[in-house]
DNA sequence: AATCTATTTGCAAACGACTTGCAATTGGCG
DNA sequence: CGCCAATTGCAAGTCGTTTGCAAATAGATT
């Protein structure tokens, strides 16, 4: 799946601070922050990169990882399933966690329907740990 | 429980914003912003608003709450223990959740030692659904 | 290939939500 | 009652976005 490919299916125009962007997004092994992004991306200016992440986002293509203490980090989708993460509060590491399942028991218990949910955890990473 | 003692024990003086803040908190059913308080604290200008709660956020008397796309809110926690909560995106309605015990189960998974997490959920409350 | 036009861009300024510095005030111990 | 560290209000500062706008451009159309 190249970018060609994703940005024509949502009609996009293929410029080069987009690509730079999502390039980035894709590359990245962890969620990053708009900073982050814009540092690695030499031909787009910030608000460019503030504009199409929002706009990935929208499109269902990202998705903003929130640990409720700092800046939110985007993460591209692709084939990964929606899924959460825990970081190491000491180096900053971000591990993926699969298979909360937690969504129809909150429903049952509480009667909503849920439709989002803000699911992460901080600690120390088992590397820290050791020092 | 009130105040006088509780701020006797934490070395706190019993100011009039002080106290305002505190009742605003204590008294309300669900988590509030700090706007929010500020609004119904009429001698509390917002820098002591902010830094009373940030205080008793710091002294384990209050806990933020983030569901991820707002401003947080606060609450007393008293003799509450730490919970959750679901927020119904219509009406904005807050309900506790109690005993979601996934901790251990990340821990385990992953090896981390978790130190916080941030787990809310947003979705339509059962009389929002009926409309 | 040249033209056209809706997108997309960079820049700079605006914004909201805190956060802080500081001088004035004040609660509560001696 | 007087002192003094704690607390306050005010105003200014900061941070992280968010937006307005005129210039640039991808890519469809001729």
């Amino acid at each position: 799946m190249d970018l060609g490919q994703i940005f024509k299916k949502k009609k996009l125009k293929l410029t080069q601070p987009r690509k730079e962007v999502a390039e980035v997004l894709l590359s990245s092994d962890k969620p990053v922050s708009l900073d982050e992004v814009h540092k690695k991306c030499p031909n787009a200016d910030f608000s460019s990169v503030f504009r199409n992440i929002k706009l990935f986002e929208s499109l269902g293509l990202v998705e903003e990882i929130n640990f409720g203490d700092k800046k939110p980090c985007y993460e591209f989708l692709l084939d990964k399933k929606h899924h959460h993460h825990i970081r190491c509060e000491i180096c900053g590491r971000i591990d993926r966690i699969d298979n909360i399942c937690l969504v129809n028991k909150i429903e049952k218990e509480t009667n909503y329907k849920v439709t989002h949910h803000v699911i992460e955890f901080t600690g120390i990473c088992p590397q820290c740990r050791e020092k």
